[in-house]
DNA sequence: CCATAATGAGACATATATGTCTCATTTGAG
DNA sequence: CTCAAATGAGACATATATGTCTCATTATGG
């Protein structure tokens, strides 16, 4: 018996993940959305979303748990056939830009205290760090910028990327030719 | 009568700027706060904030307006002994930099609509696009570069060093260097 | 000192999303 | 087919900020 249920809990085309599809959606047109208008999106009751997630609180706080590991994956991805951090990070960069329509909701959100979600925001800002630390050794920054301000420039001109494609100023591809260019060489003449 | 009335207007300690004031105040540290907080931190009573802004995005929209106001006012100082636009540009970065912590609050709230303050929105989003073309016409920028993306630059590097105020990463000075710097030549070596 | 306006305190009504619960129905495994 | 689990529909209770209103008190201008 056990055995059919683990297996049912990997595959699991409805419910759950219905619900957090939804939820990105909804919530990415309409940040103050009601739960009634994401259950309604996904296709299932207000109660059944009530029994996966048993507050607003916590569909937000697993929304942002499936952002986390979203971008987890599409950084390893784009590093996999990078041939040094610094091309890691510009590939890093190219493969954000599309997330932004999805997850740009999220900085509106008041989350922060849940232990679980702050460690992994924790974990992957200091992934940041560490990776923009080892392209200053390979010389793509200038050391005498704090590695603070590097991480402070990285996320916010990845933001502004996405608010360029959002508006339709850009293609996903020009914002992060863009950004890159912005923080790597500036947009002096 | 007219005229005590109208010095008056010009003239008011009390009231409606002290409610200004405590919003900004409560405001920026817990965007979600109730305006019974507000009316406390002002020295009022819940009924005078009311009396003064009929409803909760009444009194936003005067933040919001007000927040405009003092950036025109500060932008306007700032460009006073320029001796160029390219040095008006970077002397509103430094001018805005302390303004972060008062403001940013604004940028999690789902203003718009109001004409008002639309119209005040899109005027200082336009002016800043026209100085920013006229920079690039001193050779500032380069002109291949999109102007909708070094407004979109312009303005998170802004946040960029709001944030790092903020968190106490850098002083309002250093973090007014590092934005300018970014924006025209970038952070490599 | 007077009269008007502004204010504070607090009761009161409202609105609305949220969360809970029940029950009939459907689904899916065995 | 059978039964247990999951679901949908909807009633129900709750909480809480918001906005309105009244009235006694205070401040202020003349």
């Amino acid at each position: 018996m056990r055995h059919i249920c683990l297996i049912m809990d990997t595959k699991r085309p409805t419910a759950r993940e219905a619900i957090i599809a939804a939820a990105f959606e909804v919530l990415s047109r309409n940040p103050g959305a009601k739960l009634s208008d994401i259950a309604e999106r996904a296709g299932v009751g207000r109660a059944t979303l009530h029994r996966y997630f048993a507050s607003r609180d916590d569909l937000i706080q697993a929304l942002a748990m499936t952002a986390v590991e979203e971008m987890d994956e599409a950084a390893e991805v784009a590093m996999k056939d990078a041939r040094s951090y610094s091309e890691a990070l510009k590939a890093i960069v190219s493969a954000f830009i599309p997330l932004g329509d999805r997850y740009s909701f999220l900085m509106r959100e008041p989350l922060e205290e849940s232990t679980a979600l702050a460690e992994e925001f924790e974990r992957q800002a200091e992934e940041t760090r560490q990776l923009i630390e080892k392209t200053k050794k390979e010389g793509l920054f200038d050391p005498a910028v704090p590695t603070d301000w590097l991480v402070q420039a990285f996320d916010h001109l990845l933001y502004a990327g996405w608010e360029s494609v959002r508006t339709g100023q850009t293609t996903p591809r020009q914002a992060a030719d863009l950004a890159w260019r912005t923080l790597t060489h500036g947009l002096k003449a």
